[in-house]
DNA sequence: ACCAATGGTTCGAATAGTGAACCAAATGGC
DNA sequence: GCCATTTGGTTCACTATTCGAACCATTGGT
């Protein structure tokens, strides 16, 4: 925090010292943690209280988010629903790329595709159709989801008798598991003509507001196009955009998410 | 907004101006509303886009809620996980009314529908939107509040000017003092047409830990549906699921609150 | 070409924010 | 029972920050 901020920016940045661990801070604890003075934090902190932004615990007088948030949240849910959001990050990952990217979310125990965006630049590209269901097993979205999602539901989704679409797909159970394992400590899933032939997909899980993963984003190329320059290009640029689209949304990863270092 | 405040009480008055109908607000539009002069406003909203309570829209350079309240909402709700937990209230209620179920939470002196729950049962039924703003006088949620209420609050509200949504809108301020009365004797408040017209509503208050109200809970059916049956069964379940949302949140009723004998 | 909007910027005057020091009331050793 | 430390909360002289009338630069309508 060490740039010069205005009052209200420093106010605000008070709440960002709540999280998962700390939902209720004290305010000498806050005054440590913020580095600001005392009188400072009480004044600004009074002032959060009266807009509701936060509010004192019973037992000691510790702060904790106020109602006035849940507002604010249900408010903004109305005004940018998820798919509105996600198509202009959509566009912007087709552009970067040159390939056809798209956003599927987890709506009960099955994944749909429900938006995609295509890219001018090349005459060739890889078909998508929304609404289209996704198995989790052979595409590399439905891979970046179970990667993350629930052991329990991952387990269940193995259970059941895997389909190969293509020649290629990969249906034993252990073998997949050995994959979540390596999509977990990279952050991204690759498939490559494990849902359509000759398409090489990459894909990275979307987290919403509780950290729980609720679909994933993709780009799918044509192999035939993935060059070694593509092959570092796209998963660097689907990094950022998952990074961009989880936080654009009011998500955030879960703290064992490969995060990005060069913030 | 008469009041003397602060740099940062004024800074998130601004958000107030947001609501269902009115998402994004540009910046002379909030100047007006606001009464405020435009280089504060802009200067203002220039903070709170830097910290992500606010972004700008792409056309226009219009203001709207940013993703940040979404991550607050998250964290306010795993420290008091109020909505989450009357979701499944609200569920099985509209599940055993066959009608549309609301919770209003008291934030501020404002009442904000925040959660609602459909029944599948029935093709017609009650639409709601959250974040909506309900009025005191008129709504069955807004009664149930201000009868058990800080009496000075409820006075407050009633030296207002009371408008009249519908011709069925009671405002005059001694017949509503009367009925703030009979719904502290019976624990209930009901509404017909008051809000919308053809819309029978019951609400119930909803009790925090220190026994004071902070909501309400609420069934609203068309007035056709409103046979001799369901205005016996709607109130039933209704206190029974108000006394159980009120107990899973850590909340107690007032010694005086009409208490369920059958336990 | 004009007018009336819009978003954005400037700068001296005035207000609002700052922080060291200070309370009173809980805690906690011992 | 006592001293020491910690807590939340408050004061007040100093000054940095915010305020607001007036200003620009664009845009859109006629």
């Amino acid at each position: 925090m060490g740039k010069r901020m205005g009052t209200v920016s420093k106010a605000l940045s008070l709440l960002t010292y709540f999280n998962h661990g700390r939902t209720e801070i004290g305010l000498s604890d806050l005054t440590r943690l913020s580095g600001m003075n005392k009188a400072t934090v009480y004044r600004l902190m009074s002032e959060l209280q009266e807009s509701g932004f936060v509010e004192q615990a019973g037992a000691d007088r510790s702060y904790r988010l106020g109602p006035q948030v849940l507002r604010l949240a249900a408010l903004r849910e109305a005004a940018v629903p998820i798919l509105s959001v996600s198509r202009r990050v959509l566009r912007d990952l087709s552009d970067e790329t040159g390939e056809t990217t798209h956003l599927s979310l987890l709506q009960g125990s099955q994944l749909n595709s429900l938006s995609h965006a295509y890219s001018p630049r090349n005459a060739t590209k890889v078909m998508m159709e929304d609404a289209e269901v996704l198995t989790f097993h052979g595409t590399s979205s439905g891979m970046a989801v179970l990667a993350y999602a629930d052991p329990a539901f991952a387990e269940e989704v193995l259970s059941q008798p895997l389909e190969a679409r293509t020649p290629e797909t990969i249906t034993d159970p252990q073998e997949i598991r050995a994959q979540l394992g390596e999509i977990r400590s990279t952050g991204i899933a690759q498939s490559i003509g494990g849902f359509e032939a000759d398409v090489h997909s990459h894909a990275v899980p979307v987290f919403g507001p509780d950290r729980k993963v609720i679909g994933a984003l993709a780009v799918a190329a044509p192999v035939s196009r993935m060059s070694a320059k593509q092959k570092q290009l796209i998963p660097e640029a689907l990094r950022r955009a998952g990074a961009t689209l989880t936080h654009r949304i009011g998500g955030s990863a879960p703290a064992d998410y490969p995060q990005d270092t060069t913030a």
